[in-house]
DNA sequence: ACCATAACTAAACAATTGTTTAGTTATTTA
DNA sequence: TAAATAACTAAACAATTGTTTAGTTATGGT
C-alpha cells in the first residue's frame, strides 16, 4: 500500500550527487555536503541508496550510462585510428563540461581506489578499461599490415595515453592536452 | 638550555611518515596511523612539525630531495632526447620502489590538491613542473634543426606524457609502462 | 646535587564523520 | 472519513578526525 509521495526525483538526486563526487572524489565528499548539494534529507539518500557506499556506485551507473554514446559512437565507427583519436577529443570534451577541470570520473574513482580494498569497485574499474582495451584493439585491427605484437603493443599504449589524459586534464589547460593528443597519434 | 633529548631522529620519522603519505595520500593519512608509523607520541609530531600540515610539507621536500639525483642526471646531460627517454626510465624505476605501485608522490599531491585552496601546495607543485618542462624544452635544442613552435609543443607533450605516466604507474604493470614509454619516444 | 626545562605519556578536547532512530506530516485506499 | 503507512524533520548516535593540555620523566648546565 503506497501512502505519500516521493518529493524527489531519484535520478535528479542522483545527478547532483555525480557532479560532487566528480568534483571532490569519493573520500573528500562528505553527507553534510551532499544533503546540501542533493537538496534532501539524510535520511531520505539512506532509505534511497542505502549508505554512501551505494550513493556512490549509483552516481558512477550514471555517469557511465551519460557517457556511453561515446563509447557507442567509437564502437560502430570504422575508420580505425582515426575513430580513436575523435573517442579521445569526445572524451575530453566530456570531461571539460560546465568549464569544471574534474577529468573523468571512472579514472579518478581508479585512482582514488587503486590502493583501496574495495573489491567491487576495483573489479567494475578493471573491466571499464578491459571493455576500453578490447575497442582500441578491434579498431587497431583494421590495418591490415600491423602484426599481433605492435596492435598489443599499441593498444596499450592507447590505454596509457588515455589514462594520463584524463588524470592530465584535471590540472592542463585544452590547448595543451590537445596538443598531447596531436602527437600522440603521430607516432602510430 | 638543553635538557631531556629526542628519542627519535626528526631525518627518520619523516621517512616513515613520507611514505604512508606517498601510499595513502594527504587526507587518507590519519594522525593515528602516522603515530603507528613514525613509532612517536602525537605530541612527539606536534612539537617537531606543527601540525599535520607541516609533517607533509616536510615529506614532500624530503621526497623532492631523494629524487633530485634523477633530476640532476637529465640537467647535466648532453645527448637530448635520448636522456629524457632515460629521465622516463629513471621516473618509473623510483615509482616502484619496494615492489609498491605508489607512483610519484608530487603527481599524487598534485592530482589531489588540484581542486583545493592550498596556494602553497599549489604554488610548489606547479613550480615543479615548471622546472621539469624547461629542462625538456633544454634537452630538446639541443635538435637545431627543431623550430621554436614543434620545441615548446613536444616539450608540452612530454610533460603531459610525464604526468600520465606517473598517474598510470599506480596501476598499471612495469611491462605496459615500458611499453608506452618506447612509443612515446618513437616519433620525436 | 639540584633545579630548570625539554621531551615524554596519556587523556581530553571540540568538531566532524557516516549512520540510525524517534516523532511528525502527508497521502493512499478501504 | 479514518486507519494504514510511506516519506518527511530533526535530533542523537558512536566512532574518528586533527589538535591541545595537564602531569610525569629524564637530562642539561651551574
Amino acid at each position: 500500500m503506497m501512502a505519500r509521495k516521493k518529493q524527489y526525483i531519484e535520478e535528479v538526486v542522483v545527478t547532483k550527487a555525480m557532479n560532487l563526487f566528480w568534483k571532490n572524489g569519493y573520500e573528500a565528499t562528505s553527507m553534510k555536503m551532499l544533503e546540501h548539494e542533493m537538496g534532501i534529507n539524510k535520511f531520505s539518500i539512506y532509505s534511497s541508496f542505502g549508505n554512501k557506499h551505494g550513493l556512490f556506485l549509483e552516481s558512477l551507473k550514471l555517469y557511465k550510462s551519460q557517457t556511453n554514446n561515446i563509447f557507442e559512437k567509437l564502437s560502430k565507427a570504422s575508420s580505425g585510428i582515426a575513430d580513436i583519436k575523435q573517442f579521445f577529443y569526445d572524451s575530453i570534451a566530456s570531461n571539460y563540461k560546465d568549464n569544471n577541470q574534474n577529468g573523468c570520473l571512472v579514472t579518478n574513482t581508479y585512482n582514488e581506489f587503486s590502493n583501496s580494498e574495495d573489491e567491487l569497485l576495483k573489479e567494475q574499474m578493471t573491466s571499464f578499461m578491459n571493455r576500453l582495451k578490447d575497442l582500441f584493439i578491434e579498431k587497431l585491427k583494421m590495418d591490415t599490415t600491423k602484426n599481433e605484437e605492435t596492435l598489443l603493443k599499441q593498444a596499450n599504449f592507447l590505454l596509457l595515453a588515455k589514462h594520463g589524459l584524463a588524470a592530465a586534464s584535471r590540472v592542463n589547460s585544452k590547448k595543451e592536452i590537445e596538443d598531447y593528443i596531436e602527437i600522440t597519434f603521430q607516432n602510430l
